[in-house]
DNA sequence: GTCCTCAGGTCCTCTGAGGAGTTGTACTCT
DNA sequence: AGAGTACAACTCCTCAGAGGACCTGAGGAC
């Protein structure tokens, strides 16, 4: 026989699950202002008291943001972390510092564990990236090389962890590094480092991809100093 | 003149404030059972449900855990992040690669970075890995000698980063890597990598110092593995 | 155009009441 | 004496009503 432990779960709980659900599925996208509490705990079937709790979590979340007077209203698409805020108070230099950690020993890994997939895609990244003429087209394809260079590591934990931090620097570092213009030439450099980065993982080398990461990374860690 | 924005706190903040420094500060240890509602409003001099939703707003951030008909009781004596909840679920064989990953980079920058001040701490703690003589001391010489590496990197983000991972490691690990009894061999080879990791940054050698952090830090990656 | 007044809507707070779950104790039965 | 049961006291959960504080926008006064 086997038991499994009944698993009880408060109005509140479910209140919170689907105000999350709501939040997270796009129903309610950022900027939407709640309906009323009465409103709201009819909405969800619940008294006005246990839909306010529920209110009250997503608040210590950092998903919703009351307005004492004005209404309640969404903030953020997915619970703000402890670790978000520290990683948003940091200093961008520090930040992009453990990124590069991060990713040194990503291209280090993902040389020795990529599959024929993962040189697949890097493959079609690389040439996306060097299609892309110019601002935003670039540096959507460049995010997306290096988010794939980590998921050639096959290491869930690391792939989240740096998914968290592009996320720290995308909203604290984009204007920095889209204000720095590059020149013709560095731009030359970082592509052809890019492209060594991708030959060392096919070639399954990590001291090459290690080397080829630094080379992408330094001279943004560098301005940014 | 510079004219500061008026801050509004409600009593639920207030109340969040109280129990958030009321753990924090240890006076509610973890395992303590909270006040009933009633005398709990009362302590914190506001109404019933006001409490309840300053209680609600420190389970969503993991600190509470509420037991209906039984209590409420204190579970952590910081807020469990997002981020906590998924080094956790992940495998610890995945975490601890990404230490590695922090480790390696923190190496590198404490050779490049190191104050004379580091120098000398470095020194005292790897007297006293030396000093220590077996099991939970020499573990705890050892984390602190990797935590006093991690500081001379002068990266307060890194510093935090890795914290959290060692705490993580701490909470999943600890049973894994305590229970693999070491060979005195073993125990030589690691207290020499750990000699010449602390000689790296000492003579400020970027290069041995990841050399001599992978030296320690990968054969209990492979026992992971 | 600027400022004031005000009404309507909102969240905030308190309170009383009843429901549901847990736990320890006293009691009963074997 | 030991096992099982019944129960009382305690807990959190949920609901609902009422009044307060606050924000916003409309309309009028100047």
């Amino acid at each position: 026989m086997s038991v499994r432990a009944v698993h009880h779960t408060s109005l509140v709980e479910k209140a919170v699950a689907e105000l999350r659900r709501l939040i997270g599925d796009g129903e309610w996208p950022v900027g939407t202002k709640l309906p009323g509490e009465v409103e709201l705990s009819r909405l969800l079937g619940v008294g006005r008291s246990t839909s306010r709790e529920a209110v009250r979590a997503l608040i210590a979340d950092g998903q919703l943001r009351a307005q004492h007077g004005s209404g309640t209203y969404v903030v953020s698409a997915t619970p703000v972390s402890e670790f978000d805020r520290t990683l948003r108070r940091g200093r961008v230099a520090d930040v992009y510092e453990v990124r590069v950690a991060l990713e040194v020993e990503a291209g280090r890994l993902a040389a020795l564990r990529r599959t024929p997939d993962d040189i697949a895609a890097l493959r079609a990244a690389l040439a996306a990236r060097d299609a892309a003429s110019t601002g935003p087209e670039l540096a959507e394809a460049d995010v997306e090389l290096h988010r794939l260079v980590v998921r050639a590591a096959h290491n869930p934990v690391l792939d989240e962890v740096f998914t968290t931090f592009l996320g720290a620097l995308r909203a604290t570092a984009a204007s920095v590094i889209a204000d720095d213009r590059r020149s013709p030439d560095q731009d030359d450099r970082t592509a052809n480092a890019h492209r060594a980065l991708v030959q060392a993982i096919v070639d399954g080398d990590p001291d090459a991809a290690v080397a080829a990461t630094r080379q992408n990374l330094d001279p943004t860690l560098a301005i940014l100093r």
